[in-house]
DNA sequence: GCCGTTTTCGGCCCGACTGTTTTCAGTCG
């Protein structure tokens, strides 16, 4: 079984023991060891079971550990369908309502008998929730909030995990023998950052046979053909499929159009009436109305004067006019990145050791590493004190002068504060050799106290690269309120690189301010945030987010090379 | 339930905000 698995599995024992009541640092044990096991790098925890490896990780004891060996060995854990058995499964939806923690949920399952979010929901309309005691019109009001938001986002999944729900099914569609080839579409293929369903485009003979034979797929929950050759294909654990089965011929036309966006679809579609010809269905036809052979995509974008546009470009954001003018930009490649500067150790809340991320960094072909843990503020993810900063100096002095391949940076990840203070003394940020300045706490002021707050923070000389700008948490939290015109504005202004934080979750700047960000001058640096040597891999999501914005290399700080990122880190102090 | 010992039981990240109260419980990061 793989770390996922076995760490979901943890997770939710913690979750049933907190919704049960039990003593809070148990449930807490069961998380830490969920979060011991996520951080273990293999797809089959057997072998490390069996080797002890496993027993002897910090936070995995004699209890979790039973656990873990029952669900590597037979998959399922006792415990976990004991618990099941006694607490509706319904309490756990509601524990990922915003606002709604395990206290409030048992007091209003007690009260209630509240068991599923569609029975709170009710409750919460019909006045029974704001009358229990300590509740009130307010509360009643955040849980229906939560709830909208909860149900509006739940049909989204996160870009890696659609990415790895989308290859089996690739794969059985490909396994089919009446399909000659496949291709996945759809926002999948424009690599946005969140994604609703699967999109494949296949070439068959016999396109409404296979679509209907792989709609009796195993698995498959239910079945809704869409047209002659669409079926969505909804399966047993909720992964919905939108296949479309084309005739050989059709293939091009309708892979692009599988793959849209609805507006650039217009665009093109306009386009081609422009100059005489019609994209219609998954067809392209001349003034005659004949049709005009398109072997594969770049025909199509031939045919109609067009440069070929990536689909990550293809969002009805000026990509078929800047296509026209042959004005599109040269996309920045993962293979362009040199280096890395966002990533923790675990002199914070990172797992890995300084040495252990950049021997990871050196096997990836970077030629440096950033280490930036958390500043003193940041208790929760165990922030490091100004000792611990000067400890961790030492070693990465040690470190760059033992040999390593790699170029091991002083950075820091440090908070802005309330009042946009860095969370250091001006002579202990001299000590670094850049610092990425985060807004990690007080996420609801308004508007313009955030944008002051941030505007300040730039001011400080040391800032080098402004984290994550609007902190939002795809699918779970918001971004803050903030004038994000203002802030990229003063960032061109102080030469503060804007980051494009990596992580699937995060994946902020978005995509959709990076063309602004660049007309108005700003530099970008792409961050993984890694927080173990597996993070490190999120930085193919951060370069397919800044395609989407139409950056290139010259663009991102992190195609510099070790020498001149230096250069360049020094002047921003400099200046 | 786990850890770390000043070995076998005490402590486990903690401060701010929110909505409720009129002093604080609950949630969040």
């Amino acid at each position: 079984m793989d770390p996922r698995s076995v760490g979901h599995a943890l997770s939710q024992i913690a979750d049933f023991l907190e919704l049960k009541g039990e003593n809070r640092f148990k449930s807490a044990a069961y998380r830490n060891a969920a979060r011991a096991i996520l951080a273990v790098q293999t797809d089959d925890l057997a072998p490390a079971l069996a080797s002890g490896e496993l027993a002897e990780l910090k936070g995995i004891g004699p209890a979790t550990l039973s656990t873990i060996r029952e669900l590597v060995e037979s998959g399922e854990s006792r415990y976990l369908e004991q618990l099941r058995s006694e607490i509706p499964e319904g309490l756990l939806e509601m524990l990922r309502v915003p606002g709604l923690g395990t206290a409030k949920i048992q007091k209003i399952h007690d009260a209630l008998g509240v068991a599923s979010l569609a029975e709170l929901e009710d409750a919460a309309r019909d006045g029974r929730l704001a009358k229990l005691p300590r509740f009130g019109p307010g509360t009643a009001a955040k849980i229906l909030k939560g709830i909208t938001y909860l149900r509006e986002n739940s049909a989204y999944m996160l870009y890696p995990r659609a990415l790895a729900e989308s290859e089996p099914v690739l794969a059985a569609v490909r396994a089919h023998p009446g399909v000659e080839s496949a291709m996945l579409g759809g926002s999948l293929r424009r690599r946005t950052e969140i994604v609703r369903d699967i999109d494949v485009v296949a070439a068959c003979e016999s396109p409404e046979r296979v679509a209907a034979e792989l709609a009796r797929a195993p698995g498959v929950r239910e079945a809704e053909a869409r047209g002659s050759d669409a079926v969505t294909i909804q399966f047993v654990d909720g992964t919905v499929l939108d296949l479309h089965c084309v005739p050989p011929e059709s293939f091009a036309v309708a892979l692009w159009r599988a793959t849209g966006s609805a507006s650039h679809e217009r665009e093109m579609i306009e386009h081609a009436s422009s100059r005489g010809l019609s994209l219609a269905g998954n067809e392209l036809r001349d003034a005659s109305g004949a049709r005009i052979p398109v072997p594969d995509e770049r025909t199509l974008f031939d045919a109609l004067d067009l440069a070929y546009v990536e689909p990550e470009l293809r969002e009805g954001r000026g990509e078929v006019a800047a296509a026209s003018a042959r004005a599109l930009p040269t996309l920045i490649e993962t293979s362009d990145i040199r280096g890395v500067l966002h990533c923790h150790s675990d002199y914070s809340d990172g797992k890995a050791t300084i040495a252990e991320m950049a021997e990871a960094a050196r096997a990836l072909g970077w030629s440096y590493i950033g280490i930036t843990d958390h500043s003193q503020s940041a208790f929760y993810a165990g922030g490091l004190k100004p000792d611990a900063v000067l400890a961790q100096h030492e070693e990465i002095d040690r470190l760059n002068s033992s040999n390593l391949g790699v170029l091991v940076l002083k950075g820091v990840e440090a908070d802005i504060l309330a009042d946009g203070q860095i969370d250091y003394d001006q002579e202990l940020l001299d000590r670094f050799d850049y610092v990425i300045a985060s807004v990690h706490s007080r996420f609801s002021m308004d508007r313009e106290t955030m944008t002051q707050r941030v505007l300040r923070a730039l001011d400080d000389p040391h800032v080098t690269i402004l984290g994550h700008p609007t902190g939002r948490l795809l699918l779970s939290r918001d971004a803050y309120a903030i004038d994000i015109e203002a802030v990229l504005e003063k960032a061109a202004d102080k030469g503060v690189a804007v980051e494009i934080n990596a992580d699937p979750h995060r994946l902020d700047l978005d995509w959709r301010h990076l063309q602004l960000a660049k007309s108005l001058g700003c530099s970008f640096e792409i961050g993984p945030d890694a927080h173990s040597t597996r993070g490190l891999s999120n930085m193919s999501f951060g370069v397919g987010i800044a395609r989407k914005g139409w950056l290139e290399a010259s663009d991102v700080i992190n195609t510099l090379s070790a020498t001149e990122i230096r250069q360049r880190l020094r002047r921003r102090r400099a200046s």
